[in-house]
DNA sequence: ACAAATCTCGTAACCGATTACAAAAGCGGG
DNA sequence: CCCGCTTTTGTAATCGGTTACGAGATTTGT
């Protein structure tokens, strides 16, 4: 057997002494195998390193592909979508499905359709949404678009519980740095910080709150300068870890220890962050996969809905105690 | 015919009322089809928008899905590369291939393996490069990199002309933001840089090299610190349009009018920079097609080369003549 | 122990393309 | 008008899977 072709079911069929048709029972987990029977077939797929062949598979209309499309706007965010990329190929190719690259027209159409497809940053009345709907195209939406299938983040609950740990560690002056004000993720975690701060009683004070886009550098640029015209806090919640990383910048620049004198918190837990930065951390592979089921339901033609992963605090060394100021310098 | 399902090669067929083989030559280009029969032929595919399914090629052998494969660090440049990915996935649809989203593991190696791979970010012994080498998969690399297929823009010629591009303008006192030192490109750029002033017989000087990482927010507080400390300069020419962005935002602090007081050349021509920026523009498109054709070669077994492909100087609005400075405030 | 019901498995058609091969059609020369 | 050569076209096998169908093997009931 030419060694640098990859096993066909026929190979496992042959080495087995099956049919290719009971291989295929097996593989797809079909009734009406002989349990020794399959644990043979199972053992040669294992020793032969066997896996179908996708192209194959899709002609017989048992792979979809699925392709991805991004709003332009999101090119901003890049890290965070490009792990999400990653977790979604590896659910698709659990599901037997493929994410395929497509080329998109000018107005961010593909060229050439797929089975179905996963929006990103997608807005309210986006002509491509409205594109795929007209034309039966299945697609599930990462955020929240009502009657669509659609899954995102508890954001809400993500911006209350980084905002709830930074209250019970004693501190009461809260900045937050808020993401775009068109993006709905942003909107809810300071919505969640808003709720965090209404539950202990404290007031909402719009100087605590920086408008930011999502990049360290306005992060870095609204922290220092606000700091510099005299405003003190001891505690920043950034909706994003970039923001977060820009906070710390400034933060350093002008002096100021973190945890010690002013305690920060991220949002997104991207692993180049690589730091001790207290964050919320998104399951994005959980995210991945919700996706993944939505795009199926959405294939067999079920009524949209939406579906909320919930996040999770994640504690490092960027956030402690509140400690009272020393006064005067 | 179900009007959802798209038409196939034998509805093609039998509209046009020839077999499909001959429909099959006529799209593949091959000689002995009478010209009138092409064109009835064409005529329908057009009407029926046919487009041939990808699967079924690929069956066949005649589609190649191709993988990418990102270092690590290279997420750090996303905006870059994503732009790339683009331009290479239509490049490959363009030659009948595919771009493939494959699951990796840990190491980075793909856990099932395309027919070819592109692979970004490598660095010298990558065990991914070995890896894929001692599996005699083909691949072509985007960078430098002696002895396998790669491609790479003329990132010297790119730091000569941007550099020269201000000492034409008056300028003598030139800034520049380095990449990462262990960045091929951003050492190469460097280099034109200095081949640039040694051209105009002026001394290199150390102080006027920053060492940066590409990231927006390096730039922007090496810049500001730099300037804050006393050192003056006409102008800054930054290895990538993010390190320009943070080189704006640091003279914008510090009080200076760019291009009246100093001038900034950036790197890339990222489209979502949208700015004034003079910059150098990398041909991204031409780097994927080149990226293609090295790999067909590499599939046919070809002696492995590089490819330099040139780039270009776009003045815009952030570079003008050098002004003396007024002296004193 | 024998018929019927049930399990298990092999055979072959099919998905949508490509292409080797053969058949048919067109052509010119004698 | 026929022969032989070239051009054009159709036919059918093939790629690697899935699955309907039916055959053979095994179990069950009486």
């Amino acid at each position: 057997m030419d060694s640098r072709r990859s096993p066909t079911i026929n190979d496992v069929a042959r080495v087995a002494q099956v049919s290719t048709g009971t291989v295929s029972r097996v593989l797809n987990g079909r009734s009406g195998v002989h349990p020794q029977t399959r644990e043979r077939v199972l053992e040669v797929v294992r020793r032969l390193a066997y896996t179908p062949m996708q192209a194959a598979r899709e002609l017989t209309g048992h792979t979809e592909t699925v392709g991805i499309l991004l709003a332009p706007e999101v090119r901003r965010y890049i890290p965070y979508y490009l792990l999400f990329f990653e977790r979604l190929a590896e659910a698709l190719w659990r599901e037997g499905m493929r994410l395929e690259e497509t080329p998109t027209d000018p107005v961010g159409l593909p060229l050439k359709a797929a089975r179905a497809y996963v929006l990103m940053g997608a807005h309210d009345h986006d002509p491509r949404l409205e594109s795929l709907a007209a034309q039966g195209i299945p697609f599930a939406l990462i955020g929240v678009y009502p009657g669509s299938f659609c899954v995102a983040p508890d954001d809400l609950a993500g911006g209350y519980a980084a905002t709830r740990h930074l209250l019970e560690l004693g501190h009461r002056e809260i900045l937050h740095l808020t993401g775009q004000p068109q993006h709905q993720a942003g909107r809810e975690r300071l919505a969640g910080y808003q709720k965090a701060l209404a539950a202990y009683g404290l007031p909402y004070r719009e100087d605590f709150v920086l408008d930011g886009d999502f990049s360290t550098l306005t992060a870095y640029r609204r922290l220092r300068r606000i700091w510099e015209q005299g405003l003190r806090f001891s505690a920043v919640f950034a909706a994003s870890d970039e923001m977060a990383v820009g906070a710390l910048a400034a933060l350093e620049d002008v002096g100021v220890g973190v945890p010690l004198e002013v305690s920060v918190v991220g949002y997104d837990d991207l692993p180049e962050i690589g730091s001790a930065l207290t964050t919320v951390r998104q399951d994005i592979a959980e995210i991945a996969r919700t996706a993944v089921r939505l795009l199926k339901e959405a294939m067999s033609g079920a009524q949209p809905y939406g579906v909320r992963i919930p996040v999770q605090l994640v504690v490092r060394g960027s956030s402690s105690l509140y400690q009272p100021r020393a006064l005067g310098p």
